[in-house]
RNA sequence: CGGGAUGUAGCGCAGUUGGUAGCGCACUACGUUCGGGACGUAGGGGUCGGGCGUUCGAGUCGCCUCAUCCCGACCA
């Protein structure tokens, strides 16, 4: 096994595409724009998802499921939102196949061509809201706070593993209520759920703020985003959080009877994130030697590898591997041993830190006769021999320092590279290096427009931050008197 | 849908003026190794993306076709 990766600073999109296929996480598929994601790169996922959905049902929200197929007609209620997602939907016009009669094969049944063609979903919003309908006719029926694991479909012209693929998994959230105010406190809510998420779970530090109405979401009247900052100094929208207003009521016909007898529309928000999340991860920490996973999602937290020569030498480390694993595994900390015969150490602490494994332990026949092990941790690849003695808690501790750890170092570059400005000709020339550019804007699409063709950069958002960026000044393009700044830059 | 490229072993590639298929890694077996990606020896694995044509003979030349990748366009 070659697993040599990449050098992240010679070619950033090859470092990532290496580190994703050679860590295991995930390989292209057959199909076009999809993708396998792998044992181990499902594992993390699955760390995500649980730590997700207790938030969620912390917050009061409930799970649920809805069709994979949306009647084309579904989606064309809400103008914005069909003209939005028209061009990338993947579209069932037959439920049959049949024997080739010219040759070998099968082909479609012409006669069992749909009477009405289905969608298979790019969202949920239109076949949720339908559904909603049913479910809603008295204010005693409010807020319906549901949540949706499921996978969705996005034909895109161009895919990258985890980033855009044109299936995706994802949650989505969607929640009925029966005001404005509750609707948008929710949304804001959710935003700071994922906010939270990203920062304590995924130690990934993000700007909160509202999306301009040019990258709003289609059939919006706001939308809260989370963006991050990759190592390559582009933003990565990582979560988003929308206030649907009454627009999907209204298209789907959905009012409830108030306490004073009176009919009025519902209102809505949505909100999700998506495996994009691990292509987050991968470029917010990864480094030349491969993945560098947080404690909180590591599938493994703690892997143990024996050095040996003998078979007696293999049985003794072993048996006291076995012993400190349980040790770790009673303080909740997931560990594996290596115990693989065909494979030499050097190769494993490679394979274990390509795959991100936050804290190594080596154990060989001196260590065994010290009573100490050596212990690597992945953030900053120190070793250390440590007693074998109250390992337990210093590899609890540890863990706790390598999470906080890798927050710091990934906060750090990000501020490092938020950078105020206040000239056209400065805004061109700093594009160039990536990083987030903190610019007055006079609140026009048609500025936004022109400063994307020129430098490919966009509003990322309007961070809610007013501390920052509530000040007077001119527009970086225009010119024109500007309340506050905004976030701009080159994005995935 | 435009511009460019590539399809040869599981992966990465070489293959000259056309002469019947090769390298590295991986894989299998055995042995020596084992504290930072081991080494030796011996093996197995191919309708050269597909089709048609030129030729005594095509991985190589021509035409068609399919697929993939990159740059645009597109994209929550």
């Amino acid at each position: 096994m070659a697993k040599e990766v990449t050098k992240r600073s010679e070619n950033y999109s090859q470092w990532y595409n290496d580190l994703v296929v050679k860590a295991d996480l995930a390989e292209t598929s057959a199909v076009r724009g999809c993708m396998v994601i792998k044992p181990y790169g499902y594992a993390i996922w699955e760390k995500m998802q649980d730590v997700l959905d207790r938030m969620f049902k912390e917050t009061g929200h409930q799970n649920a499921y809805f069709p994979l197929f949306i009647p084309k007609s579904f989606l064309s209620r809400e103008a914005e939102h069909v003209e939005g997602f028209a061009k990338e939907c993947a579209v069932v016009t037959h439920h049959r196949l049949m024997t080739n009669p010219d040759g070998p094969g099968v082909v479609v049944d012409p006669s069992a061509k749909l009477e009405e063609e289905l969608v298979v979903r790019p969202t949920s919003e239109t076949i949720i809201w339908n559904t909603y309908k049913n479910w809603i006719t008295s204010w005693r029926d409010l807020p319906i706070l549901c949540n949706q694991w499921a996978n969705v479909v996005r034909w895109e012209m161009r895919t990258r593993l985890f980033l855009r693929t044109a299936e995706f998994l994802w949650q989505e959230g969607h929640t009925a209520h029966a005001t404005r105010e509750e609707a948008e406190a929710e949304a804001m809510k959710m935003i700071n759920v994922y906010a939270d998420f990203a920062r304590n779970t995924m130690a990934l530090p993000v700007v909160v703020g509202h999306k301009s109405p040019n990258e709003r979401f289609a059939g919006a009247l706001d939308t809260l985003c989370i963006e991050a900052l990759m190592q390559d100094g582009k933003a990565l929208q990582a979560g988003t959080s929308h206030f649907l207003g009454q627009n999907f009521a209204k298209a789907f016909d959905v009012q409830y009877t108030t306490k004073e007898g009176k009919q009025e529309y519902v209102w809505a928000t949505s909100w999700g994130v998506s495996t994009r999340l691990m292509g987050a991860l991968i470029m917010a920490h990864g480094d030349d030697n491969g993945l560098v996973l947080p404690p909180a999602l590591a599938p493994i937290q703690v892997v143990m590898v024996p050095i040996y020569k003998s078979d007696d030498e293999r049985t003794a480390i072993l048996s006291k591997m076995d012993e400190l694993s349980k040790e770790l595994q009673a303080h909740g900390h997931t560990v594996k041993i290596d115990d693989r015969d065909t494979l030499r150490p050097g190769f494993k602490f490679a394979e274990w830190e390509l795959k991100g494994v936050p804290v190594r332990i080596a154990i060989g026949p001196r260590d065994l006769e010290n009573g100490c092990v050596e212990i690597s941790r992945r953030d900053t690849l120190e070793k250390s021999s440590v007693p074998q003695e109250g390992l337990a808690v210093r590899i609890e501790k540890l863990l706790g320092d390598i999470q906080a750890n890798i927050y710091a170092k990934a906060l750090k570059f990000r501020d490092g590279n938020i950078i105020k400005v206040d000239t056209w000709d400065d805004f061109k020339e700093k594009i160039e290096n990536g990083g987030f550019l903190l610019c007055h804007w006079d609140g026009t699409p048609e500025t936004e427009e022109k400063i994307k063709e020129e430098t490919k950069a966009t509003i990322r958002c309007i961070p809610l931050d007013s501390a920052v960026c509530e000040e007077e000044g001119k527009c970086i393009y225009s010119g024109k008197p500007s309340h506050r700044r905004v976030l701009f830059a080159r994005s995935y």
